[in-house]
DNA sequence: TTAGCTGCAAATACTTTGCACTGGG
DNA sequence: CCCAGTGCAAAGTATTTGCAGCTAA
């Protein structure tokens, strides 16, 4: 356990590497998609951990800049790993299922908007996810 | 009340133009930004209507298409007046002000991720918000 | 008149908090 | 050893549901 990976994530942010932890980074990290409480709790098994000890972990791990906070239509949250090229979603609005999709547009939008802007003076942060029907939905 | 534009709105879709629903639409027509089922609450004042009603309302009206749920960050949904050009919204991280912007840089970037997806057979909607710090809270 | 709406009460779901105990380092 | 982290219980919000009475059409 000394030289696992997701030990080392959790300590470089300067937390205690503790079996909760690792089992809640494994889940999101073998999740094909962004994940409900609800759904991790369920991955674990009624007796795995406390669903409050999740939300903690949650909080910790999103201001960490470990997990990112997603919120599709008027879902509650879900949680992903962060990654290095914020990807964006295109989930399917009859079954949910969820492809990861990776573009830039949204920053020249960006620029576009503040160079008109009167009133904001940087951009810092964006939301882009899209939604359609898949393959197998639209039969 | 006859030709008021509310009354017909709500008409136009099947729905009865009560007190209660002129007032909702009117209290979001007001508003310069998406509000929350408790702002709303609060803008009606403790007499005006009863909290259930405004959650009973904002479905059948989000159903109807007159009425788009928001989401912004892991915030709470927020509501807003449907409009023609489905327009995006830059909030203050600091402060929450919002100023609509249009851009449509989405679709082409949703006829993109399409051809590119092997498991996705049509875009139906999306979401795109930017965020940022405005002109008061940067200084 | 009468179905569509609303209000009130209460159930349900979701999230946060307090505190004593445990285990990682 | 000792404090960050966890579990359990309970409180605090948010949202939904059932039903009786009201009212727009």
């Amino acid at each position: 356990m000394k030289g696992d990976v997701f030990t080392e994530k959790i300590r470089r942010v300067g937390f205690r590497a503790t079996k909760q932890r690792l089992s809640f980074i494994s889940i999101l990290a073998k999740a094909k998609r962004p994940l409900l409480i609800q759904e991790i709790v369920n991955e674990i098994g009624p007796r795995g951990m406390d669903q409050v000890t999740i939300y903690r972990m949650v909080d910790a791990f999103k201001k960490a800049g470990l997990v990112r906070e997603v919120n599709l239509r008027g879902d509650r949250s879900r949680y992903e790993l962060e990654d290095e090229h914020d990807h964006h979603h295109l989930v399917c609005i009859n079954c949910d299922r969820v492809e990861d999709f990776i573009d830039r547009a949204h920053e020249q939008v960006g620029q576009r908007v503040l160079a008109r802007s009167k009133t904001f003076k940087k951009i810092t942060g964006h939301s882009f996810d899209l939604y359609g029907v898949c393959n197998t939905c639209a039969r």
